[in-house]
RNA sequence: GGAGAGGUCGCAUAGUUGGUCUAGUGCGCUGGUCUUGAAAACCGGUACGUCGCAAGAUGUCGAGGGUUCGAAUCCCUCCCUCUCCGCCA
């Protein structure tokens, strides 16, 4: 959520935003802001009507005399209808206004490129294992990266042909697809066997690096009320992505929600909290599994784990000072940056267009993608983005300045490891040429084996 | 599933014949006095929102209605939390 004081008094900025996020028809500032100072004609009268009656009940108070107290109440009496009508108004206005601003999505940063699709996005780096990044006239927009694509698997020749991670999964009885269709319907899965251990053994890596990175684990629930999805601006815009739990039989008659991503339960943590200056930027991690509908994308990556209902994913979230945004935002990449490094697997950063930022709440975001041989092109794994104080507005997450002054923070957050499909990459850029996974070396420490065979 | 208690401005509490509640007190935090320094003691300040340059005004005591000239206080509806018993990971 925005200022509405920076809204007034900045309608084109907003206006701009709307239109740069390919927001239009979404929602009509210029009506808003009628509203908005309807609202405040109303407010200021109440506040007239309010501080008349307020000085007459003070004199009722002290007058004694039975008549003059009369002529006192009935003099009041004339101002109640007209305090009822104005309060009848306004509690008809208010909700239609909260309803518009939830749909007022947050300003791009001033560095986030122009676009109106994602073919707009701008690609930043590109790191291939062995060569490093790439030179930037190297990298560019999508067809020109791809012509920087790597050329060879790790562990098998050339002329290799790479399988896809579900054939292999299927080949080596670590994943099923079709047991856990039978189980629980489409897009879900069982992992185990050798990649259910690299699964652990991912987590065990990351997870030490993260806490030398001074990120302090939560287990946050992942059942919530709508306070928390609202906060974080997942609701309304993403409210057909997230489950709701038939809650016939459970205690609260609040409606509860399976968590997308752990983020909304984490930053609802701080909900309503006045944090405290010296101990920001306030850093965490969580791994939790996450939800999803998939609404929308019926019928789209229906093979294999890459899009299914639910995954396991080790979450980043930092609430900071408005002047620690950057410096964050670049630690929460270069963490992701330095996973796929230790693992060796090639990958690319966009910068995202406009258009293509994310959620309401987004301001500024980058993707990492990495490297799918059978494919030959890249798989989303992660996002980076800062909300600034949009869902710390939303939330009421505040602190106060040097000077004593109530501040809302600033959000931040990151994707440390969507499980499943780290583990398809590893699984794809890691196959040898007998279909065979060898255990990427930094890993192995953790897994105990070097080889995810079938024998 | 059964029974009970309760939701007050960081935390803990006071406040139930409606109007000195513009919400008291303790703790915590904070400024000051004192002290070589600290502690203690004492004095002061400490919820949030809105309007306003300010003075100030106004709203919020879980939420929403209602009664009343006037509601933290009375009535109604709803929500939430906790405790005990039962069942159970």
């Amino acid at each position: 959520m925005l200022d509405i004081k920076f809204i007034r008094e900045n309608p084109e900025i907003i206006k701009k935003a709307v239109k740069d996020k390919q927001l239009s028809g979404t929602v009509d500032i210029d009506e808003l802001l009628k509203i908005d100072s309807e609202i405040r004609e109303i407010e200021l009268k109440l506040n007239d009507l309010r501080q008349k009656r307020n000085d007459l009940n003070d004199k009722i108070k002290t007058v004694k005399d039975a008549s003059e107290r009369d002529v006192l109440i009935k003099e009041n009496s004339v101002l109640k209808p007209q305090v009822q009508e104005l309060e009848a108004k306004l509690s008809e206005l208010a909700p239609i206004f909260d309803e518009k601003m939830l749909w007022v999505p947050n300003i791009p940063a001033s560095d986030v490129p122009y676009g109106e699709g994602e073919d707009d996005n701008v690609e930043i780096a590109a790191w291939i294992p062995g060569i490093g990044y790439l030179d930037a006239d190297k990298i560019g927009k999508g067809s020109v990266s791809k012509a920087h694509m790597p050329q060879k698997l790790k562990y098998a020749p050339a002329e290799y042909e790479a399988l896809d991670h579900l054939t292999l999964g299927e080949r080596l009885d670590i994943i099923d697809v079709k047991q856990s269709a039978k189980v629980s319907g489409s897009r879900f899965c069982y992992i185990s066997g050798g990649l259910a251990v690299l699964q652990y053994a991912l987590l065990d890596l990351v997870i030490k690096k993260i806490i030398s990175e001074k990120y302090a684990p939560i287990v946050p629930p992942v059942l919530l009320k709508e306070d928390a999805l609202y906060g974080t601006s997942h609701f309304p815009q993403g409210k057909d992505q997230v489950y709701k739990v038939e809650n016939k039989y459970l205690e609260s008659k609040e409606e509860l929600f399976l968590v997308g991503s752990s983020e909304p339960s984490m930053f609802a943590y701080y909900m309503d909290k006045t944090l405290d200056l010296n101990k920001m930027p306030y850093k965490k991690f969580a791994y939790t599994p996450c939800f999803r509908t998939e609404v929308g994308s019926w019928g789209k990556d229906v093979k294999g784990i890459k899009r299914v209902h639910q995954f396991d994913k080790l979450e980043l979230n930092v609430v900071c000072k408005e002047d620690q945004e950057e410096s964050i935002f670049e630690e929460l990449y270069k963490i992701d940056e330095w996973i796929y490094q230790q693992l060796e697997l090639p990958y690319r950063i966009w910068k995202k267009c406009t258009a293509d930022l994310g959620y309401y709440a987004s301001a500024k975001q980058v993707d990492m993608e990495i490297w799918l041989p059978s494919q030959k092109n890249y798989i989303e794994v992660s996002s980076v983005t800062n909300t600034k104080q949009f869902q710390a507005r939303r939330l009421n997450i505040r602190y106060k300045d040097e000077n004593g002054a109530s501040k809302y923070a600033s959000t931040l957050n990151a994707t440390g490891i969507p499980i499943g499909r780290m583990l398809i990459a590893i699984v794809e850029n890691y196959q040898n040429e007998k279909g065979e996974i060898i255990v990427p070396e930094v890993l192995r420490k953790y897994t105990g084996f070097d080889l995810i065979s079938n024998v």
